[in-house]
DNA sequence: TGTACATCAGTGAACGCGCGTTCACTGATGTAC
DNA sequence: TGTACATCAGTGAACGCGCGTTCACTGATGTAC
């Protein structure tokens, strides 16, 4: 059932996945059923993006199954693509180009994520306890992001690798910033500011290739490492007071 | 200079590397020039157990280059080791039981280091700073073990992932039993350990990794990176005082 | 609306290469007498 | 100490396979008139 409705070809084949099928059950908004008008006319830059969208999601459901991202193969992401290895070209030029695209695509993700943590904002007893909520709910949703990201951050290519650094340690300071808008932390030098950021980032990295551990059907190891991941950042925010900064 | 003293047979290929040469450089007790009589005559036990040394060697020596482990390939190791493909299975069966040695080898780097913590003491003013300082130093002195296994904890093969993580666990666990001895801690539950252990563990795993990140010869960025470990050790110290364990 | 041409996502054959693994082998070391 | 045989670490040729990449192509969609 080929994703781009003109009539195939070589109707013998008909049984091969093909372009964006494979990968794409995830993406639920594709609700396109045979009847739907809406899927039987395709501008080209749409079925452009199918493609593309279904190389990447090949991908990302391969490394989601353990392997390394430098284990992938061009063939086999576009054998799981449902498209011919040569098309792999029209969208990207290697396979470290479509490993950047998924850092970006992840990190959009990750940004998502963290943009609900800042709106669900001010109930400063909960926070911790909600944004330990929000952090486990999207490794849930976007698990495939997520196993990405902590695998190719110690795997294969430099680039990649490196990429992914640079955007955890943005984020890193981010929370630096917005940390030093707390009452108790106003007078905290950069440094400081940075060791305890690096240290609540560290938690929640931890806490997430915990969960991606973890087998999908194991709520009550699930809770477990949220609970101990909340008792590890109330217990780190406990010390803060206590911190002489600047010494 | 073939490691192994018998008369190269195919003499015009000289220049190849042979068995545990290679590989080998790092392990300066090899100081056995060509008239040492010592090395003239090995005994088939000795010369094997260079051989599959050499393979291990050469292995990690690819990791530390940025590899992933399962991007390893055999013939590779076995070129960089000095010795014909086929070779190889005199030593392992496969890459995977050849990973599985290095697991071995880098916990037993690993576990020597705790012994040297452990035995270093009882000067509980400067415990957190001594314990950074033999951390960073065996890092240094054992640098492709630690890359071995941040590099293969979240990369290839499921058996050697889960070992890795076995192994971390435990560790997390007997430094709990350790904590548990401390008077602050003794009325704290088992899992209130678990989670401080954790924390702490967490810490070192996220400095060892930063310290692999550096460059070799970046000795304030590495100097930086112990002063933030310390103070971030310090930070969850100060606020063990205050934890009421149980709740 | 209809026609002629351009664009371009995807095709399929072909290539040379490095891979893991098999096999029969060699020859130095080890051992039994 | 000397000889005859066994062991076994390492060799080298050969295999079939999946890989990345090239190339000329096809035919549906897009566009200009």
């Amino acid at each position: 059932m080929p994703v781009n409705k003109r009539a195939p070809r070589d109707g013998h084949r008909g049984a091969a996945p093909r372009a964006g099928r494979a990968a794409t059950d995830s993406r639920a908004a594709d609700s396109g059923r045979d009847e739907d008008p809406q899927a039987q006319r395709r501008t080209q830059a749409e079925r452009r993006e199918r493609t593309r969208q279904a190389l990447l999601d090949a991908a990302l459901l391969q490394m989601e199954a353990g392997e390394s991202f430098d284990a992938l193969s061009l063939r086999s992401v576009t054998r799981a693509a449902g498209v011919v290895p040569t098309a792999f070209y029209r969208h990207f030029s290697s396979m470290d180009q479509l490993g950047l695209a998924l850092v970006d695509e992840s990190f959009r993700t990750l940004r998502a994520m963290l943009r609900e943590a800042r709106e669900a904002g001010p109930a400063p007893e909960h926070i911790i306890q909600r944004s330990v909520e929000i952090l486990v709910d999207h490794v849930r949703a976007h698990r495939p992001h997520f196993a990405f990201l902590t695998r190719a951050q110690s795997t294969g290519n430099g680039a990649l690798r490196h990429a992914i650094r640079i955007e955890i340690r943005l984020f890193t300071s981010e929370l630096a910033t917005d940390l030093a808008r707390l009452p108790v932390l106003r007078e905290w030098t950069t440094e400081d500011l940075q060791m305890v950021a690096g240290l609540l980032v560290n938690t929640m990295t931890a806490t997430v290739e915990a969960i991606l551990d973890v087998p999908l059907s194991a709520p009550e190891a699930e809770a477990k490492i949220s609970r101990v991941a909340e008792k590890q950042l109330r217990l780190v925010m406990l010390a803060v007071p206590l911190w002489r900064s600047g010494d």
